[in-house]
DNA sequence: TGGAATGTTCGGCT
DNA sequence: AAGCCGAACATTCC
């Protein structure tokens, strides 16, 4: 559920009330959902709370909790614990944050470094990195933006979304993208993150802040989840497709092979 | 009832 | 070796 412009929304509204304060107990209510060993970080000082790909990294003063919320993870301020109510970080006083994921693929571990093997963020990048990283890899080109050891923070919809917006069809085999589609690409992946951000993210299922308000971006897909519907640019209906085992979404004939 | 759903990872094959 | 595929994880909603 959670992509970069999700993550990032949800960081915003949680680190001017998470940062400084003091953590007065971490309890899991589901094994899954602790993902290695974590510590007693009764009194441990939260520093910074920050996005790192589709991670909510929360830096304390020794050590970090990296939070993944999977596919229907929420975190929610002040929320009351329901039956998906997964983990439960209590801070002193009487605030806490919810960490709710019915499907239960989201997990939340520890270290003293982020996750490791991911390649740059998708926000972060330069474009001739981006360039650079692209020259000589193989495949299609949805496969590898989908690959968070490429670029870190895409998803199903921000790809979809980005290679709409390039002109690019998603089977494209990446070799035989010229310079100027693959410019075109950067260009939209920038674009289409920072209008998502924006608008607060997408919610098309499960996805809400830490308040509780749903995101508007949904309201600005021009092809994910508009199968059978007009393409807002030529009129030809947008098609849907599997590619690299995900729902694919794109315009059959703005996107050519 | 089967299929699909915003994600990651692992094992096996080419 | 890189990339591809299917499966697994667990649950809800058509």
């Amino acid at each position: 559920m959670p992509e970069l412009p999700e993550v990032e929304t949800i960081v915003r509204a949680l680190a001017p009330r998470l940062t400084g304060q003091r953590i007065a107990g971490l309890r899991f209510l589901a094994r899954r959902a602790r993902r290695g060993r974590v510590p007693e970080l009764r009194g441990r000082q939260i520093r910074a709370v920050r996005r790192y790909g589709k991670y909510i990294l929360i830096d304390l003063d020794r050590g970090m909790l990296a939070v993944h919320l999977g596919m229907t993870g929420r975190l929610l301020w002040n929320g009351r614990p329901g039956p998906y109510t997964r983990a439960v970080l209590r801070l002193t006083g009487q605030d806490a944050v919810l960490f709710d994921d019915p499907r239960q693929f989201g997990g939340i571990r520890y270290g003293f470094a982020p996750p490791a093997g991911l390649g740059p963020d998708a926000l972060e990048i330069s474009e001739s990195e981006f360039l650079d990283r692209l020259l000589g890899r193989k495949g299609r080109i949805k496969a590898l933006l989908l690959n968070q050891r490429f670029l870190r923070g895409l998803g199903n919809i921000y790809t979809d979304e980005s290679l709409f917006r390039a002109r690019i069809h998603p089977r494209a085999p990446v070799g035989r993208l010229s310079r100027e589609r693959a410019r075109a690409l950067y260009r939209a992946i920038r674009d289409v993150l920072s209008e998502a951000i924006a608008a607060g993210g997408s919610s098309v299922s499960d996805y809400i802040t830490p308040e509780g308000a749903e995101g508007l971006f949904q309201f600005d897909h021009r092809v994910y989840g508009r199968a059978g519907q007009p393409c807002l640019a030529c009129g030809t209906p947008i098609r849907r497709i599997v590619v690299a085992q995900r729902g694919t979404y794109y315009c059959p004939r703005c996107q050519l092979l």
